[in-house]
DNA sequence: CGCCGAGGATTGTTCAACAAGCCGTCACCT
DNA sequence: AGGTGACGGCTTGTTGAACAATCCTCGGCG
């Protein structure tokens, strides 16, 4: 039993959740689950307030909390505001560096120190997940996959060097995780775009950041499309129909 | 009282925090604003659990809850993202209105009735929220003004018809009044936009779209660096320092 | 077939208790 | 004097039991 068990509450239910264990459209009971955690009734609620803020579950009064199911509606959403995010923390992170490099060194300050660190190791970090993604392919492990793709764009968003858009895209890819659970497994979703992954990383580690922002942008388009499809097509076996309907 | 105690005690407890009844670098004593609200310690972990989600308040292991004090970097970056987010959902707007008006009714079907609704009722909003803030400022009330300026770039969000956006830039919009508290009164900070509001509101009424997010894109820049002036002047009388050091 | 009401189950909230961790104090030692 | 370490108080972290309120189910009734 780590100390502070709320917090570790949360992240141990989100693992669940993410991990399949705990399928969308689940209804938590607090008493078995606060059994199987071991954890009073009064912490699990706790823990609920904070994963329902994270859109990972829905809260409805008196009825109870349940996995969320997001609609092909919230699919869309989520890409377009990745895209607008996503894309926009490459182009500020150009305009950032651009005028940056620009001034030769006026005093060797600690800040100009640590931005230079900041870049070095945020663009180490977005190559290193794009390989990790690459290897894991090819030895087939497609969740391992899927973390790596996580981390990349989370890895693409660091270049900004912005902690708001950081957090904001945290939350938003883990609400991508759930929406894969309910398409598809996620090898038809991340395949084609570890390509593209690649390209991107190549072009942020030569420092033409505009250039990966465009092609960040078509990518996230096309990957948005792909998934709206593919919700069309696996939202007709599993039920479709929401927990308050 | 309301019913549901939890829920409602959030939105007291925001609005007590944000009406400055709780200064930023409070400690939130748990048994004192238990008796103080009049429920008890654990619904009170409750709320805290989701105001330290919204970033209101800062939560210290085994130390207590602490109403957080934003610091300049902070400002920056919400700026920074406001502005990704606000202009690429006018920008969003302007091509999904354009390829929805291209298609000359295919079928008057009801999403497209729907579309046309939200459209209608978006842009009265926009609109209306510009107004209202002109009009506080010529009756003096500052209050007003404030949260006025806050519905209007969420109403300009609505827009897009993206549920994702328009709750992070609640956030966002919440989370710049706790920064508001920090650095001045309300008055010197929203006086210059008014003129803006109403430009760009009505260059969304007409359609102009893409103009309106140019114009917002600057107004949001020039924002952003009156802000972090404010704060260099502001933050050298009170206390600047972190709650932690 | 549909309405309705009783009963059971689950959530919402409170309370009292205790363990654990932080903080200020104060005596003690060099 | 100044550092330092134990002590004690206060606050948080978590639990379990209790009770009200609400919802769901199921059976009866028109």
């Amino acid at each position: 039993m780590g100390k502070l068990a709320a917090g570790a509450l949360v992240d141990a239910l989100r693992a669940t959740i993410l991990d399949g264990g705990l399928r969308p459209g689940t209804r938590l009971d607090e008493t078995r689950l606060g059994a199987q955690f071991e954890v009073s009734r009064n912490t699990l609620r706790e823990a609920f307030r904070v994963l329902a803020h994270e859109h990972l579950v829905e809260h409805l009064p008196n009825r109870g909390v349940f996995v969320r199911r997001p609609s092909v509606r919230e699919a869309r959403d989520v890409y377009e505001t990745r895209r607008l995010l996503e894309c926009g923390a490459l182009r500020e992170a150009a305009v950032r560096r651009a005028a940056w490099c620009g001034e030769p060194d006026p005093d060797g300050s600690t800040r100009e120190r640590h931005l230079q660190h900041h870049w070095e190791t945020s663009v180490l970090a977005v190559v290193e997940s794009a390989e990790r993604g690459w290897r894991a392919s090819e030895s087939g492990d497609w969740d391992e996959v899927g973390s790596a793709n996580g981390q990349f764009h989370l890895a693409l968003a660091t270049l900004a060097d912005n902690d708001v858009i950081l957090r904001t895209l945290r939350s938003l890819v883990t609400e991508m995780r759930l929406l894969f659970l309910v398409v598809a497994a996620a090898r038809e979703v991340h395949e084609p775009y570890l390509e593209d992954n690649r390209r991107i990383a190549s072009l942020v580690a030569s420092g033409e950041l505009v250039r990966a922002a465009i092609l960040l942008e078509d990518y996230l388009l096309r990957a948005e499309r792909h998934l709206v499809g593919l919700y069309a097509t696996h939202t007709l076996d599993g039920r479709a129909v929401e927990p308050g309907s």
